[in-house]
RNA sequence: UGGGAUGUCGCCAAGCGGUAAGGCACCAGACUUUGACUCUGGCAUUCGUCGGUUCAAAUCCGGCCAUCCCAG
């Protein structure tokens, strides 16, 4: 069998890269060009490409003895990932960048140059597990055995398709089972910072690139209250996301939270933590593992951020290929732009993308 | 201009003679392959100002300044 293997310049995809040739498999090793920024991170990179990152992939990669390709994505990757970004803040709603490299970059064009080169797989170093049902031949997409790292929240948007041609060789290790076989096998980066942030957005603020992206000032408004008293000024819509407390400059004696945009009217209503929690919500993109569609309500848990425990929750089919989530307990700042991942038990029952609460 | 009230961190606010609580905001870390949330730490040698009383004043006294309210 033959494999690409995404390499992202970290730890866990130099370990995917190595159990992959220590199963017996022929393998590339191809590292995304994904954007222009700036040539070298600040301290030493808690984004996952720059080009410190492709020399370390690189070097990997000859550790290993396996070729290594840098594929220059950019043009995609600001069409499907930076653009869309861009978009959904000015539409309203809280972007997910890293669903849709996932879903347009890793797992397409880049399983689509693998295609290419006549690898039967895209190997990635996700924490995720995939497994095929004997019984109705649909992949199943399934939580990493170490649950602490699981990444299927920002992997339930894969077709059956995609994940056909699939590998995840972490699914059943530890954090720390990885970076142990890293360090044996002597990778330089066995001890590097996870990533984290957007990878696009290097200090951290995306609001700076917003700005900085468009040409565009953030036009100025007015803070209301859940009264619709106003309460102060703000720097632009697109510069808040529902829950948000920080940055807001607002001292109103008690922590006070975004609870909503008006995007026609240039308002950001600020309100109590209380007012965020809602029950219910409405996605659409579905995507689902163990079924084509969703005929009937359908008992599971889910969460809206990656960073939760999921929740207990009935799903219910509605038309125009939408759904319907009714958590059991009201859920704090569900947003609009960010997934919805069903579960049960260790099976992903799919994902969507909330359009409103 | 008379009468009253008030002046403590960017905002709110304890303190009432014994050597500056707290909340909000802000800043820095941690957490996190998204945005957020959360957590931890930091944040007034100084109390409008000048002087006085006292071993000791933000706390008592006086002048001045500022703001607010009521009369005019």
């Amino acid at each position: 069998m033959k494999a690409l293997i995404g390499m992202s310049g970290g730890v866990d995809s130099s370990v995917a890269a190595l159990l992959m040739l220590e199963a017996g498999c022929e393998c590339i090793g191809a590292t995304m060009r994904l954007y222009s920024g700036q040539t070298v991170s600040p301290e030493g990179g808690k984004t996952c490409c720059s080009l410190d990152d492709v020399e370390d992939a690189r070097a990997v990669a000859q550790r290993l003895g396996i070729r290594h390709y840098v594929f220059n994505f950019t043009d995609e990757f600001q069409r499907q990932v930076m653009d869309k970004f861009v978009d959904t803040y000015y539409q309203g709603g809280t972007p997910n960048p890293c669903i849709d490299c996932n879903r347009y970059l890793k797992f397409g064009k880049l399983l689509q140059r693998a295609q290419e080169l006549g690898c039967d797989w895209v190997v990635s170093g996700h924490y995720a597990r995939v497994e095929r049902d004997a019984a109705t031949g649909r992949y199943l997409l399934k939580r990493a055995a170490d649950r602490a790292k699981d990444q299927t929240y920002f992997l339930a948007c894969l077709t059956q398709e995609q994940l056909s041609r699939t590998q995840f060789p972490l699914g059943a290790l530890t954090k720390e089972q990885v970076r142990r076989i890293a360090e044996e096998h002597g990778f330089v980066n066995a001890r590097k910072h996870d990533s984290q942030d957007i990878c696009f957005v290097p200090g951290g603020d995306y609001t700076v690139f917003l700005r900085e992206y468009t040409g565009k000032a953030s036009e100025p408004g007015d803070f209301i209250n859940l009264q619709g008293e106003v309460v102060g000024r703000h720097r632009g819509t697109v510069c808040y996301t529902i829950g948000q407390r920080k940055g807001l400059g607002l001292s109103m004696g008690e922590p006070v939270y975004v609870c909503g945009k008006d995007m026609a009217a240039g308002t950001v209503t600020v309100g109590p933590n209380e007012a965020l929690f809602s029950r219910e919500l409405v996605a659409k993109d579905w995507v689902f593992f163990p079924f084509e569609k969703l005929t009937e309500p359908l008992s599971v848990t889910a969460k809206i951020r990656h960073s939760q425990f999921d929740q207990p929750a009935t799903v219910y089919p509605e038309d125009g290929g939408l759904a319907r989530v009714v958590f059991d307990e009201p859920q704090r700042a569900i947003s609009p732009g960010q997934a919805v991942v069903l579960y049960q038990g260790d099976t992903v029952i799919g994902g969507g993308t909330i359009v409103m609460r």
